[in-house]
DNA sequence: TGCTATAGTATCTTTTAGGATACTGTAAGG
DNA sequence: CCTTACAGTATCCTAAAAGATACTATAGCA
């Protein structure tokens, strides 16, 4: 039964990555290194407060990004990848290249399609 | 803009492994070439007919996955990673590597937890 | 004659993720 | 005194994913 071992362990990766929103946060504080709420915020577009709330409180809760709060008013939160979040950049990077593969074997799919059907 | 471009290829690559069983039954074809649905059903524990049927059939879409039908009786159906599909096993394999990591991070953490606060 | 194996469908219900909207406190600036 | 910026909460609602359960056809076997 060693193939449901594996199994678990992709699922681990996954529950990190997985979040509508969550790599292209990953993304964003890998890129910039530290950012504050409402810079993400402008970041991504069609998010909203709660949205990035929840998925920066779980990314923080696998201890992949860091809270950074400045007792200031207004308010100044800074959010920044963990030493420990850095790990996980080969993954995104690898999921990046395929996907550019994906899309690119997508695209012949479709041209095929409209031109075995039209005339 | 271009974050939002690299942040939609990353959600390409996510949505062909996410599902509750992509994962798994991706890391099964990969092993054992070829697999008949019963097979792969029997190979899952806790997995519906439905449920994999569905999932077969979405990875089947995106041509990662070959289904071949043998006309007989009782049917004859057999499940196989495409030459396509192939190139998605370096995404897996970084998933496995980093998640196997991160048990270990949890583990620690979680150790440290109990130490802190028992005596 | 009934039973089994195979590879599914068809329905219905539950669970979870995601989203819309409104609200909070407080300092600085006009 | 009113408004803005900031970093959130609190509620409610919808849509999508997942799951439970029952059903299908048919050849071969005892």
């Amino acid at each position: 039964m060693e193939k449901q071992a594996r199994d678990c362990q992709v699922d681990e990766a996954l529950e990190i990555i997985v979040g509508k929103w969550k790599p292209i946060i990953l993304l964003l504080l890998f890129e910039n290194k530290v950012m504050r709420f409402n810079e993400l915020k402008r970041a991504i577009p069609g998010i909203t407060q709660k949205m990035l709330t929840t998925q920066l409180r779980e990314l923080e809760e696998e201890d992949i990004v860091n809270r950074e709060v400045y007792a200031q008013v207004p308010p100044k939160v800074e959010y920044s990848i963990t030493a420990y979040g850095k790990s996980i950049e080969p993954v995104l990077e690898a999921m990046h290249e395929w996907s550019t593969l994906h899309l690119e074997h997508k695209k012949n799919k479709d041209t095929k399609y409209i031109t075995t059907h039209t005339r």
